[in-house]
DNA sequence: CACCCTTTGAAGACC
DNA sequence: GGTCTTCAAAGGGTG
């Protein structure tokens, strides 16, 4: 049953790793360009990616060699780099947490401001805001700046109601059941910290943007998502229907949920006749919730559609934001933990460890699923030499556009 | 049509 | 306690 982290010790959630972020950040930044002649030819091409995004910006080095594999020995690097590079580029901001010293708040000025955070050239891709695009439980929080206040109403007030937790939830609930004011609705103008615009009209793939975005579109979305259409499938064991509840059925879930698919259980016409247990998500984690909302933006800019090749641009993107920006979806990720905990007290992320492989609990065998584990485990050995590397690179190198290759 | 890819973070499993 | 594994989202690609 998951818990929260020593009460108050989930505060923003892997502050260690945060810093480990700035630590790479910093390494990337500070890496002089013709560093990353040492490095493979799976590295330079994972970094033609990240080119790509930042070559945007004016002025911007557009070297980023720290490549996921290295991504998480950046301590390490940081005790290497740190004398030399904590030089400049804090800002100030940081000064009381040493190991923020040397953040590379220029390496990436943030030019996905909020205001294009919504895309309307996407018809597809959600954004956090939109209503289908909203997180079962994402939708649930109240995304005001309250939610980022020095002291959260979170557990205290949140358990404190636990008792009646099922039935009529805190105010956290609120923002599901019964919306407070600014709630779902202002999902969107809350994250008022990345409303600064930076070289607007300039896209971070380096090209002019290709919309104009503005959160009047969000003003369409459901300030109800459907999760009040939550057809009985759908409802969580204590009468509560809850978007997290996804009818089992595997990759489907996605697009059922986008068409509020929880009253649509015929959607699965095939394994209809099967009753089906409903699969409680994990709640989405902070870099989930910022791909959400950032996803959008970054295809109508990237002109991309593979999210894996969306996802590494997104991941150097959540490198690259500062620790305030993190720590508020660390915050909404830390709400929507403890949310999850109040709806489904006796849901564990391990109820979907073979759910997930199928979408139905227990609909695959556990051959299958030590087949998967087995696979997985393969993998990893064969990237001891690249193998992960290797898939990765070729992948950019097939999926990445030409044109962001060629910045 | 299931699975892969790719990202980070949380949580469970395992040693 | 440290490490490993899985799963969250997303959607094009692949076999």
């Amino acid at each position: 049953m998951p818990q929260l982290s020593g009460g108050g010790g989930d505060d923003l959630g892997a502050n260690d790793e945060m810093i480990a972020f700035k630590d790479e950040g910093e390494q990337e930044e500070k890496i002089p360009e013709n560093a990353f002649t040492e490095r493979d030819l799976a590295d330079l091409k994972s970094s033609l990616v990240n080119e790509s995004e930042s070559s945007q910006s004016p002025g911007a080095p557009a070297v980023r060699r720290g490549q996921q594999g290295e991504q998480r020995s950046f301590a390490e690097k940081h005790r290497q780099h740190h004398d030399g590079v904590s030089k400049q580029q804090d800002g100030g901001m940081y000064k009381t947490a040493a190991a923020y010293q040397g953040y590379p708040f220029l390496m990436l000025p943030d030019p996905y401001h909020p205001n294009s955070s919504v895309s309307p050239s996407s018809n597809k891709v959600s954004v956090v805001q939109q209503s289908h695009g909203i997180h079962p439980l994402t939708s649930l929080l109240p995304y005001s700046n309250e939610h980022f206040s020095p002291s959260p109403p979170h557990l205290p007030t949140d358990m404190s109601q636990k008792t009646g937790v099922h039935r009529h939830q805190s105010q956290d609930l609120s923002g599901y059941y019964s919306l407070p004011p600014g709630g779902v609705g202002q999902i969107t103008p809350s994250m008022g910290w990345q409303s600064q615009p930076v070289y607007p009209g300039l896209s971070p793939c380096g090209f002019r943007q290709p919309y104009s975005s503005n959160l009047t579109g969000a003003a369409s979305y459901s300030r109800f998502p459907h999760s009040l259409m939550l057809g009985p499938s759908a409802m969580h064991p204590t009468g509560i229907p809850h978007p997290a509840i996804v009818p089992p059925t595997g990759k489907q879930e996605h697009d059922q949920y986008d068409r509020g698919m929880y009253m649509k259980p015929h959607v699965e016409s095939k394994r209809e006749k099967e009753p089906k247990k409903p699969v409680i998500k994990k709640p989405l984690n902070a870099f989930m919730l910022y791909m959400k909302e950032m996803r959008a933006k970054v295809i109508a800019e990237c002109t991309l559609k593979e999210s894996a090749a969306i996802n590494q641009i997104l991941g150097r993107r959540w490198h690259a934001l500062t620790r305030e920006e993190q720590a508020k979806y660390y915050e909404l990720a830390r709400k929507e933990r403890q949310l999850h905990m109040q709806l489904y007290p006796t849901w564990s992320a391990r109820d979907n460890y073979e759910a997930g492989l199928s979408g139905v609990a227990g609909e695959k065998s556990k051959a299958d699923w030590g087949k998967k584990k087995r696979r997985k485990r393969e993998k990893l050995q064969d990237s001891s030499t690249g193998g992960k590397r290797s898939a990765f690179a070729t992948f950019k190198e097939e999926a990445v556009p030409a044109q962001l290759l060629q910045i």
